[in-house]
DNA sequence: TTGCTCCTCACGTCACGTGAGGTGGC
DNA sequence: TTGCTCCTCACGTCACGTGAGGTGGC
């Protein structure tokens, strides 16, 4: 059987190529014909063709034409583990794609439930993302995104409060800032669903990258200003647990909290009486709130409740205040005349 | 407040860019420092740093230099749109990936359970991965090829039988190539998992790529060879039933079938009776399997066994030889006397 | 003679990296 | 005077696409 030779035009029609390519793979030495004809064609023999689909192969996993060369010309590395960077580097690609794709649908959807922003405001969302995306994965911002949605009111309202003590120039180490210093506690477990590290990479987020801000966000000696309160809180619980322990409490139970505050304060306005059955009541609800915040652990219970006892700081953080806790201070004492 | 005025190296080193590509920015007009000291050096302003600041956003969702520079000279294309447009090509980018990726860990898997192939059995395993690429996605061939494993050893069979009835010239519309199309037929419905579609698919790609067959793929001329007998038989059962209806045949019975004939050869060669309880179980044996083969459509049921008790072709391919058929029959006719 | 295929330069792409060779500011 | 930063060319990258200008074969 005659060797058929073929021309440049056929050889590519048949596999698909164009002839610009054959021209450069005969130009890089990667595929060189093995003939050419009296007037210059190149002319492509069985060997060149099996090459060429060779080359083909290779290039369709992803590999540039010098590895293909290399390969062809007998290089030692093993194909298995070409495969295998190929996969990995593939891996890799998809994972990059899957996040930049995950923030710009984030950054889609936020569109879709607001305003249409201006082009000042759509570049400020997309420099927040960028930053964002340095510290964050998209499946991570979505949850923080959803649960923003859910406390954005209450954080409006306590950022107003708090702006308003810094402009008062109040001493963010005084007393009168640790309810709102408990508040911004509660209301950051709540948005980042207890999540601490979650917290303490936003935070560090935040303060890192201006482009975090955006157009309208807190600024930032705000929050230095509520986290000398915050340390302050954090240091006085710290005189009593552990950090271990501190990580142990439940803190999803504000809401309970003042709830009870507010039974409290029913109850002096209408000056029951200290040992009637509604107070005795009240101090069930409390024992029982007090036994679920600490997960019912004994040792926790009897420091818990000794630190609130004995500690300014976190007294003035309560979520009762003076007179509550003296109102129960009493009640405590008429109703069990023994102790002390 | 005075305009703090930057150099080059200085807004890189706060930017994270290089004073290569500031420069270049500079050359293509993207980003011209509003002024220039005496001796030539960039001077750039506030305004100049956040249209930098806006750049680096832009091209963090992908986007080429120029439309960068489009969108920020006023471009009318809206960033929403923008933003939908590169999540669809990002989308499409993630599926190809993917399924080039699910290739080659197909390719992976293969070499992890066969011996270790040298270099041109690997190309040529290459070669076949990506003409299967273009008739089917990664999920699928990985479907393909896990039947494959599981009826590899009959297919090798039958081919074997197949090739030699071509060797010997037998006429592929002669009746004794009818039992093979008949296993032929089965084996297909078998690792297909009775997808007609993907059977159909499969014998297009290995007709029309070279490559699919790879280093010991059955012969083209195999292919056509047994296609005529195939065809002979559809061509048969076409004469009863719509094509509509032979697809409501379940036949996925092929062992029952086996197993059958195997009862009625039994059968034969201890002489039963007739009108003897085995017999008679027999025929039991026979209706059932008949009644689920044409899923209990008692006018599929009807036409199946006239067909079966007519078509010179499908009894020529049937389950049952010549010599059972007639043994059937006298035995219908002894336990029958009524009838006919 | 008319198309068609073939040939060889050679520039352009995209967003810079990487020198080369030289000057300005403390 | 010594580093350091700055400047302006200018080539290289990767795998070709796209002409330009010209020749060979039926």
């Amino acid at each position: 059987m005659t060797d058929t030779l073929l021309k440049v035009g056929e050889l590519a029609r048949r596999t698909g190529m164009t002839v610009r390519m054959l021209h450069h793979y005969d130009a890089i030495g990667l595929l060189r014909p093995s003939a050419h004809s009296e007037a210059g064609y190149r002319l492509y023999n069985r060997n060149d063709v099996a090459r060429l689909h060779a080359i083909q192969a290779l290039r369709q996993i992803g590999l540039p034409l010098n590895e293909v060369g290399n390969l062809l010309s007998g290089e030692p590395e093993p194909l298995p583990r070409i495969v295998q960077r190929q996969i990995t580097a593939l891996e890799h690609q998809i994972e990059q794609a899957n996040e930049l794709c995950g923030r710009l649908r984030l950054l889609q959807s936020r569109l879709a439930d607001g305003v249409e922003p201006n082009m000042q405001e759509w570049l400020s969302m997309l420099s927040a993302m960028s930053a964002y995306g340095k510290y964050f994965t998209a499946d991570e911002l979505k949850k923080i995104f959803e649960n923003w949605k859910a406390t954005e009111p209450q954080w409006q309202q306590l950022i107003a409060e708090i702006r308003a003590a810094m402009k008062h120039g109040l001493d963010p180490e005084s007393m009168q800032m640790q309810p709102l210093a408990r508040r911004w506690m509660d209301l950051s477990v709540r948005w980042m669903q207890g999540d601490y590290e979650l917290m303490k990479r936003w935070e560090k987020m935040y303060l890192h990258e201006p482009a975090a801000k955006g157009r309208n966000g807190v600024e930032t000696e705000l929050i230095h200003y509520i986290n000398k309160a915050v340390d302050l809180r954090v240091a006085a619980w710290l005189k009593y647990f552990t950090a271990d322990e501190l990580e142990q409490l439940n803190v999803e139970l504000a809401d309970e909290w003042e709830a009870l505050a507010a039974c409290i304060r029913k109850l002096i306005n209408r000056k029951a009486s200290l040992t009637g059955k509604p107070v005795r009541e009240l101090f069930s609800r409390l024992d029982d709130l007090t036994e679920r915040t600490v997960r019912h652990d004994a040792r926790l219970k009897k420091k818990f409740t000794h630190a609130q006892a004995t500690d300014p700081v976190l007294q003035a953080g309560s979520f009762f205040t003076k007179e509550m806790q003296e109102f129960l201070w009493r009640a405590w004492n008429a109703n069990n005349p023994q102790s002390n």
